[in-house]
DNA sequence: TGGATCGATACCCGGGCGGTATCGCCGCCC
DNA sequence: GGGCGGCGATACCGCCCGGGTATCGATCCA
């Protein structure tokens, strides 16, 4: 199998019609058609079922969708990483480290600290990613190695190590009646009717449906918590960098948010095994 | 990059040399030369450094060889899955746990008895694998989930689930002076002249060089154990099913194996998820 | 210095990939 | 209910690219 009929499968898969495909690929649709056929019958399998009026996936086409994007994000990887190589052979080596935009930067900054240390650093460049994006960018080869917040990311099929792991808090405005209170539970923040959650953008950029306020990053929300529109449930480490007219409760019963160190299990760049040790010792 | 590409290049790269690459690949020496060059100049990096005589892989080329088998793998994987989950959808449903030839059948057997009796359970193909093995097979969509036996296994870049972890025992002839001992340490076995661990088949079926005696299988060393030509360290569920004549003694300062159950990060099978969850309720 | 080895280059050919035109099928709507 | 529109499949065509052979050029060894 090329990574060609992969590509043209995923994008039919996603589409469910061969036109809008087609586009998307930037090709005619009979040749689309007929490549997917004739992957069909290479697979001796039916991937998709077609009426004229509607094509769905069948159960082996659904399993090809998922391996086939795990498999055009290796292929992708390998491409960006070998760039990368041969840049920092002959030019400024660096290191691309993923995290999430507007996430407690102090333990960020001590990681940084104690990697500049080691004897042979490179450049760290840093990657801020949206929720949850860190784990493509490992996938795909953008990142080389990532911070992730357990339990909200998922480390599954990367190898990781364990930074810290730290309680929750609510977030809320200083006048709050919560404000004053010792600790809160779960279900008394999010049903707050005065400070809905706050909504953020999904992946294509619109906002889902809700009664709080939208907000695009950390400033946004620490402003929009001042202005008492709304709350937020956060790393207890939030608290050192807490602007004034804010105040933070712990939350009994949220989970415990768990910093890992995160990179692609076959990884053998000294750059990466430099962050990780620093990170185990902090 | 099209896996056309990857799969010249990884040939070249593991021999060294163009053209028993070539030969290798089924082709002439001369396209090959000329698609890896190509792939050189849009990857804009030199992968490898020919002089007449000899070709050397540069820093970024190594890169590309690790990413490329993991690439490769996924490709393959993709294959053999979509196959496999057409073949259920029509026939005859399965799922294939890779196992290690000859490792206790005990766990196993319960195993396969717990997720028989789950309500969906489909019929489980056994793949018996040579040492470390498993995890090649897991990748490449051979298998679809395995039994691991740390710390000899790496589970690296799968999702686990810790099963049972036992000490280890020392394998001896009844008759022999430390068989009546209550414990060992490693250093006693391991330097024992007149029982010198055993040697395996490597991948490529020859043996290596050493004292030992040659085996094969299990029964074969079992046998070998039971003649008093060799000895061998193994977990102590191995004693269950030790025929006359052999002896275990507990080895004290061996680590301790966990066995674990390990499937693909993404996979979404209803039938690895119900072998999983059979197994963590043993 | 000549031969052997090995990768690169030059040149040619055929198949496969992508394009356009068109068909066949099926809902939908007047 | 028949015409129409949307959509995937088929037919056919042209061209590019991938692979083949012949040969060159460099390097090492005898």
């Amino acid at each position: 199998m090329e990574t060609r009929e992969l590509r043209y499968f995923v994008a039919v898969a996603e589409e469910l019609h061969f036109g809008r495909a087609a586009a998307r690929l930037g090709m005619a649709q009979p040749p689309l058609s007929r490549a997917i056929s004739l992957l069909e019958r290479r697979l001796g399998a039916t991937l998709l079922e077609r009426t004229s009026r509607a094509v769905t996936l069948t159960e082996a086409g659904a399993v090809l969708l998922r391996e086939a994007r795990a498999a055009l994000d290796a292929v992708e990887a390998a491409e960006r990483r070998t760039r990368r190589a041969a840049l920092a052979a002959t030019g400024r080596p660096g290191v691309v480290l993923a995290t999430k935009a507007g996430a407690s930067s102090e333990l960020l900054a001590k990681l940084l600290d104690a990697y500049a240390a080691e004897p042979d650093a490179v450049a760290v460049d840093l990657l801020l990613c949206g929720i949850g994006e860190q784990e493509g960018m490992l996938r795909d080869g953008r990142a080389d190695v990532a911070l992730l917040h357990l339990p909200f990311d998922t480390t599954s099929g990367f190898d990781t190590e364990a930074l810290r792991t730290e309680e929750q808090v609510v977030i809320l405005p200083a006048g709050h009646p919560l404000a004053s209170r010792t600790e809160v539970r779960t279900a008394e923040v999010t049903e707050l009717p005065d400070l809905p959650l706050p909504r953020w953008p999904e992946r294509d950029g619109t906002y889902p449906e809700g009664p709080g306020p939208q907000a695009r990053d950390h400033a946004q929300l620490l402003q929009l918590i001042a202005l008492g529109r709304t709350c937020w449930i956060a790393p207890e480490s939030s608290r050192n960098q807490l602007p004034d007219g804010l105040a933070a409760v712990p939350v009994v019963d949220a989970p415990a948010v768990t910093t890992v160190i995160a990179w692609p299990p076959h990884s053998r760049s000294r750059a990466v095994a430099g962050l990780v040790r620093a990170a185990t010792r902090l």
